[in-house]
RNA sequence: CGGGGCGUAGCUCAGCUUGGCUAGAGCGCUACCUUGGGGUGGUAGAGGCCGCAGGUUCAAGUCCUGUCGCUCCGACCA
């Protein structure tokens, strides 16, 4: 390819709408283009680089087993009327009308859809286990778009289901995607972690995520630095380790101490003199299950997700000022167990093992000193509550925990039955038993994989990109076109090089040395072959985009050097 | 959905407060000259429904109302 007839419309200047790295770059080194918000056209560069991600997304479902098929985009509402999302999926799915006036939507999943499809078509245990697949457009009219292709409205997802007999099924299947994701992230070159996840609305009770790791992911993860642990969970997820032991303090008499203005945890110690450990924190949330007060110590924060799961909720958010009167009698900031009705409890272990704390006194400037747990307030529900932070300790070995932060690109569940069950999904054994047939999902959003690349791949002057999704791994750059010399011998750089395979593009565009420099460390090729002033000795020179290093080669060695090299 | 900000040339932005000739700059683009190892220097050009609609006014890019779009922060998610 050459780049005087290929487009690349790089810009001088960023777009002001950018934010994020991988959106200014992708604007900035002519790979994308916005359509509308949250939609955008992807430009030559982008969409080399997108099929060659899913040509090894392909390969590695492929190689497990998988079937690709091709589900319809737009779907139809009976679907989803029975199987209730059509309600429950809110303003985020897109709906439409056709010419009937008969209600579609653009599918943000394709669940409903591939259920329908083997419920007509596989009905014996002989069929199974299937494993399907589909690489296609998603639609979700998200409350927000932003970052670019990290998150759009319209995006790539690829999508496999697997259909089981039995348990033992959903096991094999779910451990070949996870190594078949494993290899593909890996064949990407990227740097990821899979990490235990919560599964969320959707259900089941195992599933993982694969974070591509990169500072600027939304994702927090902590994992155990012990090789042999490998403990690793997004903090939503991630379990407490070991609990604390109890004080060697004998329980003291409740005593009300008068705490002025004093309403966050930080004033409270201050004024009381005492650490925030000793401090027990009741948070008040209104939830689709009623209002709950959740206890943590002073100096910790409430995991939702695992609040939501104790209590079963599926939307819950803090309390505001009002609901906090009226539930405590107090305003905000003094809010405390002791005498606390009409809420759940759902306590931290963490709490129901301290001695003598201080709590709100739900009463204005007021506080508890020598609360005792069980003495002084019931404890009916005491579970895991906090959420686990950098340093903790290994919920399996008792390790420090690291924290990391990635964008979350991929995630397995395993279903089980509770999609057959609902739809009425099921096959007949080989004793001619009606039973629900085991499902797993799996994910990767393909779009936001190339963005992903992006965000954990670029310095200051641009992307750096790994060569196995490199829109081109090599650029060969003639230092001046109008040289003879240096055309030719670009010529034939270029010719023996796709010959030999690669993809290259050559820069032919009559432009500066300076400006083709720069769009090249811009568009990030892994590796630039630059034929300037050693042309005459018939030599170019190679530069890695990652870390700069030259090196001369000879025009007849040239294929085999670039192949080593990337 | 709540709270801010912004819509003027392909891109980045002035101009609006205090209404007044033909609406500006830099970059990019076109042609020519120059230069030729990190966005060269010059000459001449092209390019605008000032987001849209209504209103006020002798006069609106500028003031008022409405509307659409974009964007950032917050609550939710691949």
């Amino acid at each position: 390819m050459r780049a005087s007839e290929y487009l690349i419309p790089t810009l001088r200047e960023t777009p002001a709408e950018a934010e994020v790295v991988s959106h200014r770059l992708l604007l900035k080194a002519g790979y994308i283009r916005k359509a509308a918000s949250g939609f955008y056209t992807l430009l030559p560069l982008a969409h080399r680089v997108l099929q060659k991600i899913m040509r090894i997304i392909r390969e590695e479902m492929d190689r497990q087993g998988g079937q690709e098929i091709l589900l319809p985009i737009m779907q139809p509402a009976e679907l989803w009327l029975r199987s209730g999302r059509w309600q429950v999926y809110g303003p985020e799915l897109f709906r439409l009308k056709d010419r009937h006036g008969r209600d579609f939507c653009l599918g943000p999943t394709h669940e409903e859809i591939i259920t329908e499809l083997v419920m007509g078509d596989v009905r014996s245990h002989k069929q199974l286990p299937l494993l399907l697949y589909q690489m296609q457009n998603k639609y979700r009219d998200e409350r927000r778009p932003r970052f670019g292709l990290l998150r759009g409205r319209e995006f790539i997802m690829k999508d496999l289901y697997s259909f089981d007999r039995d348990e033992a099924g959903l096991e094999v299947s779910y451990r070949k995607m996870f190594e078949a994701y494993q290899r593909v992230f890996g064949r990407l070159g990227l740097e990821f972690r899979p990490v235990e996840a919560d599964s969320g609305p959707i259900g089941g009770n195992v599933s993982h995520e694969f974070m591509v790791l990169a500072g600027s992911g939304e994702a927090l993860v902590v994992h155990c630095p012990g090789a042999a642990c490998g403990y690793a969970a997004n903090v939503e997820k991630a379990e407490s380790g070991a609990k604390r032991p109890r004080h060697e303090e004998e329980p003291a008499a409740l005593e009300l101490a008068p705490t002025p203005g004093k309403r966050t945890v930080d004033d409270v110690c201050a004024f009381l003199e005492v650490g925030p450990e000793r401090i027990v924190k009741t948070l008040l949330y209104e939830t689709d299950k009623g209002p709950c007060a959740a206890l943590v110590r002073g100096d910790r924060e409430v995991n939702e997700v695992k609040l939501g799961n104790a209590v079963g909720a599926v939307h819950l958010e803090m309390a505001g000022p009002e609901t906090i009167r009226r539930i405590t009698g107090a305003p905000v900031g003094f809010t405390g167990p002791v005498g606390l009705e009409g809420v759940r409890f759902v306590v931290d272990d963490e709490v129901s093992f301290m001695v003598n704390c201080i709590t709100g006194a739900n009463q204005g400037d007021a506080h508890y000193r020598n609360v005792n747990p069980g003495r002084d307030f019931p404890l009916p529900l005491v579970t895991d509550l906090r959420l686990v932070r950098e340093k903790d300790p290994c919920p399996r070995c008792g390790l420090p925990l690291l924290a990391a932060r990635g964008i979350e690109v991929g995630q397995v569940f395993k279903l089980g039955t509770k999609y057959s069950e609902v739809m009425g999904l099921t096959y007949l054994d080989e004793h001619g038993a009606e039973r629900p047939v085991v499902m797993g999902c799996y994910g990767i959003g393909v779009t936001r994989t190339l963005a992903a690349a992006v965000e954990q791949n670029h310095d200051e002057q641009g992307m750096i990109w790994p060569a196995a999704i490199a829109p081109f791994a090599v650029v060969v750059v003639p230092v001046n076109v109008r040289d003879e010399v240096q055309s030719e011998l670009a010529e034939k750089a270029y010719a023996a090089l796709s010959g030999a395979g690669v993809d290259v593009l050559l820069d032919d565009r009559p432009e500066r040395p300076g400006v083709k420099f720069k769009d090249a460390d811009l568009v990030g090729y892994p590796l630039r072959v630059t034929v300037g002033k050693t042309a005459a000795d018939g030599l170019v020179e190679l530069r890695l985009r990652k870390n700069g290093d030259t090196r001369l080669a000879g025009i007849g060695e040239l294929a085999a050097v670039v192949r080593a090299l990337l």
